[in-house]
DNA sequence: AGCTCATCAGGTCAATCGTCCCGGACTCTT
DNA sequence: AAGAGTCCGGGACGATTGACCTGATGAGCT
């Protein structure tokens, strides 16, 4: 094996933790298969990490970033507001169609970490950037076109990382169908109405 | 211990496991946690059931059957349309803030039948009940009451399945908070607003 | 009462888990 | 070149898991 610095072997360790419990889920993630992932003796792992709780948050968090960093990517402004809206989502929706796995991912850490103790605050600050950034993107949004919000901007952040999630899982669980098409253009409007000027 | 037959026996531990679950997690629910809480022995697990797996099974069936219950018990014809689409909403979510240890398990059974090899047919058709309760209840509103649909039963029951799953995923992580009760309102306005006649 | 069989208790087993230890090998400084 | 600090490999330990096995127990029928 070569020989490189613990900063990152850890890295190499958390992604290889994450194409793991990708692959085969969490509970099958083990320190063997983790390790075995990487390349790596399994005494490495605990030279990197003192458990693997510490891997585990380490793992959160990459994966929180990821998440965020994808959605903030899927939007960007385009002509109309519906139009920049529909364009988001379908961005998002193609990410979970090429990348259900990953997404898949998100969920079951989520329970692990509401589950295991002192773990919680992971899973919180997980949902609480993603309201963040929506609101973040509402804002910018708001600054380079012009319109009005029928709802308060907090209301409305929560409100779309709540239906995009729970599209996702019903995705994850169900499969492909037309219907998403469907139930995706009948929340874009509703959507593009929330934002849109109440006096016509 | 008492002498019952083999079915009380086998309803009997499906419950304890059921409670542990909700209690522990599904990770912590183990043959002899499980056996403890109903108060027998480990054999009588085996016993009753073939293997670990085979009660997981009834657990699964058994958790699906109680939330479409409730769901169903949540939804009562009221004097208006509206007024029957929100008191639906707020029966229903008076039962998540009352019973948030419940539906977590629903969400940790749903992705373990995912991971588990031979169960994946479990979780889709749990999320399919879901879908086709919506949409009886739809039909039945519909003949009870006269309005027409903006969007085809089927896209309005997933879309109902998929926002309720999501605010309360996202309930159960963030917490109690009073923005719940204005996102809620939105829906329903929404909800309201695609049953009710698009001519006006 | 005697018999039969469903029911239960305790112990045991192999497999797997996270964690740890010890010794060797490499790299950098002096 | 010598030593100290850093990295890595293999092996081992204790705990826990699902599964199984052998006898005892007692209810219900004849």
């Amino acid at each position: 094996m070569a020989r490189m610095p613990s900063a990152e072997r850890r890295r190499q360790l958390t992604e290889a933790a994450i194409r793991v419990m990708a692959r085969d889920g969490v509970a099958k993630a083990t320190t063997r298969a983790i390790a075995a992932e990487a390349g790596v003796s399994l005494s490495v792992f605990h030279y990197c990490f003192d458990s693997k709780q510490a891997l585990v948050e380490s793992v959160i968090t990459t994966i929180t970033d990821h998440s965020v960093t994808m959605v903030k990517e899927a939007i960007r402004p385009r002509a109309t507001l519906e139009e920049t809206v529909r364009a988001g989502f379908q961005a998002y929706w193609n990410h979970v169609r090429t990348h259900p796995d990953e997404h898949m991912l998100t969920y079951e850490l989520t329970q692990y970490a509401l589950r295991q103790p002192g773990f919680e605050h992971l899973a919180r600050r997980q949902y609480e950037v993603y309201g963040a950034t929506y609101a973040e993107l509402i804002d910018q949004l708001h600054r380079s076109m012009d319109f009005r919000l029928r709802v308060p901007v907090s209301v409305l952040a929560r409100y779309l990382a709540a239906v995009t999630d729970g599209l996702t899982l019903n995705y994850l669980v169900l499969g492909d169908d037309e219907t998403w098409t469907d139930i995706l253009d009948t929340v874009t409007a509703h959507i593009a109405g929330l934002v849109q000027a109440d006096a016509h």
